[in-house]
DNA sequence: CTCAGAGCATCAGGGCCCTGATGTGCCCAT
DNA sequence: ATGGGCACATCAGGGCCCTGATGCTCTGAG
């Protein structure tokens, strides 16, 4: 595989991977990467770690309020909490008051599985923030709080 | 829905987005729904579109060299290319030098097309960068670079 | 009291992305 | 020249995420 200069890749690359928004891509994916790494020992996938994680701190949580923490559909929401449940993680049933509305609670073994799988992901952030002063960790996350408030701001 | 006390909620949000990772995931969404959402109404998603524009940068690309260009899988790139085949928009046919390699080309359309769809997205970039100066622009990059390095060197 | 609206769940359908496993062709070093 | 290694493509299967559309229940305003 020669047929293209190694600087004509580079430069093709660098123009795809230019764009502003592509080093956030990048940061994204990098970050998903590892923390899907390791969490793979555990058998969680990153959504599904991140509902256990939100269910934790919001116990009997209703799947439409999970998918607002998470920042995803109730739809998502559904079909995460379904593997979840259907491997013993967690347990829902109907609200006494609402008819409509499913409680969600850990079980025993899923509360035992967080523990383990929140250690390992916590431990990645805590790796993240050690390349960073606290300095530069706060201004990192003020500009990015800009940006997100630039997008969002354009939106209907 | 006021079973929750508004502060409750708001500790329990704060904590979910907390995590360092979670500012770089809410600007990656924060960028996905703006491309997607000026990229509607060429038809088009964000990764269709990416392709093609990788595409124009190097024409005649094989699948997996636009999948790296792209950072995606050979499969995920597979899938594209094929929505994108079907819609007219690329070409894809045997090189005559290495029969098993497939020659992707912008067709006539796909081309027209992305003329407009890019004209869209480098807008949404536009304005991002509008928020910023060029000096906080390039300390982001240069946090959100460290950040990668970070990740990356951590898996195996 | 009644009826609209808000919130919740779910079905249907489309697209993206990944791991893992195959099969094939090219190329270079043995 | 031949065989191992590499690059390419593709099938199979699992999971996530979104839009759009339905149907239900509780609540509050008329």
């Amino acid at each position: 595989m020669a047929e293209h200069g190694a600087e004509e890749e580079e430069k093709v690359r660098a123009s795809v991977a230019w764009r502003p928004g592509n080093a956030i891509k990048q940061a994204e994916q990098a970050l998903i990467a590892e923390k899907t790494r390791v969490l793979r020992p555990f058998g969680l996938t990153v959504p599904q770690y991140v509902a256990l994680y939100a269910l934790s701190l919001a116990p009997g949580a209703s799947g439409a309020r999970l998918a607002r923490l998470c920042s995803v559909t109730p739809q998502s929401m559904t079909t995460v909490l379904k593997t979840l449940e259907s491997r013993g993680l967690i347990e829902r049933h109907p609200s006494p008051d609402h008819a409509q509305v499913l409680v969600t609670r850990l079980t025993e073994e899923g509360s035992a599985l967080l523990a383990g799988a929140d250690a390992a992901a916590v431990a990645v952030e805590r790796r993240l923030l050690g390349a960073f002063t606290s300095e530069e960790a706060d201004r990192l996350r003020s500009l990015l709080e800009r940006a997100i408030r630039t997008l969002a701001d354009q939106g209907p």
